[in-house]
DNA sequence: GCTTGTTTGGAATTTTTGGTACAGCTTTTG
DNA sequence: CAAAAGCTGTACCAAAAATTCCAAACAAGC
């Protein structure tokens, strides 16, 4: 789920910084546990609780008693908020620097385009070689027809990625997501078939219901996903998943374009010897029309 | 070369490099754990095992051998071992990007993002703050339709564009370029009309005549193209170029995305007030259907 | 010095979590 | 095509964790 709520994204303050706004209303037991966290934040506060406890000399129950005073239903939940805490602390680098110290181009779109290089960074760093190279191979098997599918977002990204591929080999295209619109062409898809399905968070039913089908039949499925997965990812042979945060209401899908253009771009040089010809012939037969 | 042959500070190798190396080795479900793990890692990690398990889509036994096989003698020591490596690197600033880290990922697609990081850097400076600005009030004007349009690749990004910003605000469309599919739709095109059109070299002449028609007829056109840009550049009021040249026998329209996606932020971010509703309502609307 | 209210830790309790045995299934191999 | 090996999930159990209860210790007020 995203966060719809507010347009501008104000730093939380940190539970630290709260801790040291109350530390004088704290007993002397939740003072020592305050300073403790402090000394180590956050992470002194990862471990458990009785770890937690004989690190700063106290009971167990003292720091049970600290943990619901700052407002936390229970030492779990609190454990969540710092990991969460800390997670955005950390992939938000950029967040931390002043926002108008960019002189070039709109800073909107500066600000934005850092963000969206810092997605592919991260796209890259997560993804496992070997399955980019499985799902390169794959898609080099000439004898395998390829469906492309996604969401109402990421189908623009099917079909593009669909626009390319079918110039580069046969057997490949494009099926809309509506149940109403595959479901009688389930009958075709078998062993052979390679679903290659895109889909980000708000993962939508029907796309799933596509890929359980065509996996069920014996299709082998690639996912192109977030790093949440879609559900999709349980029947997914292979899964490549791309970093979508933006500073926006809405994902970016830059590092899902990226993947998709290096793997045409993968295949189309695999298959340069039967690829070229038939992209000549593309071309001439486009020249020919008017 | 670097002289590097002073401190040997060998980065502990990161357990996230560990996995990477050992992932042709896995199981399949092992490979799922492995790919949660790395797309968020550490923190996906951090949670329980029934948690980390339920979102790789397989069971928590198999999570178990999962950190088994990493050589940890039970999840609560792979657990303290993330911890520490995660406190570790966040106390030194200088791990941010350990350079022998870089040759990760599938080094095709490694050197396809950069390059593609380049195009963006570059489509950034190259864009007029002012251009963008004006595009975005353009678009942010509820009382001019919005129609977008594309060529055979880069339609399916006018597609991307039209399917976040038809949610955003009303009297947004798509057209096909094809001129049998635009010619009657054409007699609604007036002074108030804004076009945006993507096209990229290869220009596409169906794409330019849609263009030069709406143009003709009163409409603003805004043109998303090449450095190169497309002859649609003549009768474009707005002109947001993006460099595209990869390493790939085809462009990359990883700047247009951006440009898009930027465009859209801004447009929402403008329209908040009325968009939020609009957005709430969407999505209600989508919870219904079943 | 006694009383009252607060704070604290030990021990019991309950909930959650990690771990294991086993049976079904898939893939591989002969 | 059958047997074997390997992988994976269900069901169950043991362990450990969080949480609650209660009485002791302490401080402040009369």
């Amino acid at each position: 789920m995203k966060s719809d709520s507010s347009v501008p994204p104000i730093d939380p303050p940190s539970l630290a910084e709260r801790i040291r706004l109350e530390m004088d209303s704290f007993t002397p037991s939740e003072k020592r546990a305050a300073h403790m966290l402090l000394s180590h934040y956050p992470f002194a506060g990862l471990d458990t609780v009785a770890e937690f406890a004989s690190r700063a000399g106290i009971s167990a129950p003292s720091v049970l008693r600290f943990v619901t005073r700052l407002g936390f239903g229970g030492f779990p939940e609190f454990q969540r908020h710092l990991r969460e805490e800390l997670e955005a602390q950390l992939l938000s680098p950029l967040a931390k620097a002043s926002p108008s110290d960019r002189s070039h181009g709109a800073p909107a779109l500066a600000a934005f385009a850092e963000s969206v290089i810092g997605n592919l960074r991260a796209t890259v760093e997560n993804i496992a070689p070997a399955e980019f190279d499985a799902v390169v191979e794959l898609l080099s098997d000439q004898r395998r027809p390829v469906h492309f599918t996604g969401g109402r977002f990421t189908g623009a990204l099917a079909r593009y990625a669909e626009s390319h591929l079918r110039i580069v080999r046969s057997h490949v295209d494009y099926i809309e997501g509506q149940p109403a619109l595959w479901r009688d062409r389930m009958i075709e898809i078998g062993r052979k078939d390679v679903i290659v399905a895109f889909d980000i968070r708000r993962y939508q039913e029907d796309v799933t219901a596509l890929c359980e089908t065509a996996a069920r039949q014996g299709a082998t499925v690639v996912l192109l996903t977030d790093p949440w997965l879609s559900p999709i990812a349980r029947v997914a042979r292979h899964v490549l998943p791309a970093h979508i945060v933006a500073p926006s209401n809405w994902d970016s899908s830059a590092g899902l374009l990226l993947i998709t253009e290096a793997l045409v771009a993968a295949v189309t040089k695999r298959l340069w010897e039967t690829a070229k010809p038939r992209m000549e012939a593309v071309e001439r037969l486009r020249n020919e029309k008017p």
